[in-house]
DNA sequence: CCTTGCTCGCACTGCAGTGC
DNA sequence: GCACTGCAGTGCGAGCAAGG
């Protein structure tokens, strides 16, 4: 495994922990001789792994295929892992190897397989889905469907596709937000509560705003974070601003949190207050 | 180094409400 | 009836920190 490896693919390595430990391997006795300087080593590729967590992959790689074969399609995140580091602690190895070979994983999710494999008793019975699918992805299933004639509305899909038809609508509204806005956020980084919140603020600012927002936005160098993103989609560009949109009492805030020392705080969020004022938002 | 309790953010559900 | 919206509640996943 080599390590030039870029933010998005790195982020997807560390996050499954039989790639971190594969990885933490590679670099040993070249990059790195410690669990603390492998972390730190990784944060320089963008791969955000702490010492702990990578021991935690190290430990359970070393798990029998037995084992770590039923998580081959439901995948092992890096709780999966702490949960079977602590089974293994408990009952021992052994046992747990045995209860693998009665377990058929097929349609089942890491959390039932978990249960099962850590003998829990009713493993299941009040089993939720986590999938993690992004809005632009679940939008793209649907949109499958609908052409391929899997189903015909929104609440059928929710049937077949096993999610809530809120969840679908949103995601359709997610996908609906200007191109530029989306390119922003590549790969799994448009998720549904950013997503939600870029919603928002496009019917408060207009599309047209957005747009121009985010054009500029991806001119900035260096490249902007998250936050200074939603900042600037909020018509904010100073440090320490924070911004939020939420939902009370049937009503849409618009929540800022500045420094009040800089007098010029104070002068923007004037402005911006006199210019909402203005604002109609869009009809949903 | 290893393990685990605690905490927080986020994904997701379920259901009620609204409009066409 | 259907699509869409709003929101409270629940549980997952990850980071932090402390103790062994």
């Amino acid at each position: 495994m080599n390590l030039n490896l870029t933010p998005d693919a790195g982020q997807s390595v560390v996050d499954n922990p039989l790639h971190l430990a594969a990885l933490y391997r590679t670099g040993y006795g070249k990059r790195w001789n410690s669990l603390r300087e492998a972390s730190k080593q990784l944060l320089s590729f963008n791969m955000r792994a702490s010492a702990n967590r990578i021991q935690q992959a190290v430990k359970v790689s070393e798990f029998p295929d037995e084992i770590l074969n039923l998580f081959r399609q439901a995948g092992i995140v890096n709780r999966t892992a702490r949960e079977l580091i602590r089974a293994k602690n408990e009952q021992g190895l052994d046992r747990l190897t045995i209860r693998a070979g009665t377990i058929d994983p097929a349609g089942k999710s890491r959390t039932q397989i978990l249960s099962l494999l850590c003998g829990n008793e009713g493993a299941g019975s009040s089993y939720r889905a986590y999938t993690n699918e992004r809005p632009i992805v679940l939008n793209e299933r649907y949109r499958d469907g609908l052409r391929s004639g899997l189903w015909s509305s929104t609440r059928e899909a929710a049937e077949v596709m096993g999610v809530t038809q809120s969840r679908i609508a949103e995601a359709a509204m997610v996908a609906a937000l200007p191109e530029e806005v989306q390119a922003l956020f590549p790969g799994q980084s448009l998720t549904s509560a950013i997503g939600w919140q870029l919603v928002q603020l496009t019917k408060l600012r207009g599309s047209r705003a957005v747009r121009e927002v985010a054009i500029e936005a991806r001119a900035s160098i260096p490249r902007l974070s998250r936050q200074q993103l939603m900042n600037r989609f909020a018509g904010l560009k100073g440090k320490g601003v924070d911004v939020k949109v939420k939902r009370a009492a049937g009503r849409l805030v618009l929540e800022f949190h500045c420094d009040a020392d800089d007098p010029a705080n104070e002068t923007r969020l004037s402005m911006i207050a006199m210019w909402l004022r203005d604002v109609k938002p869009n009809a949903r």
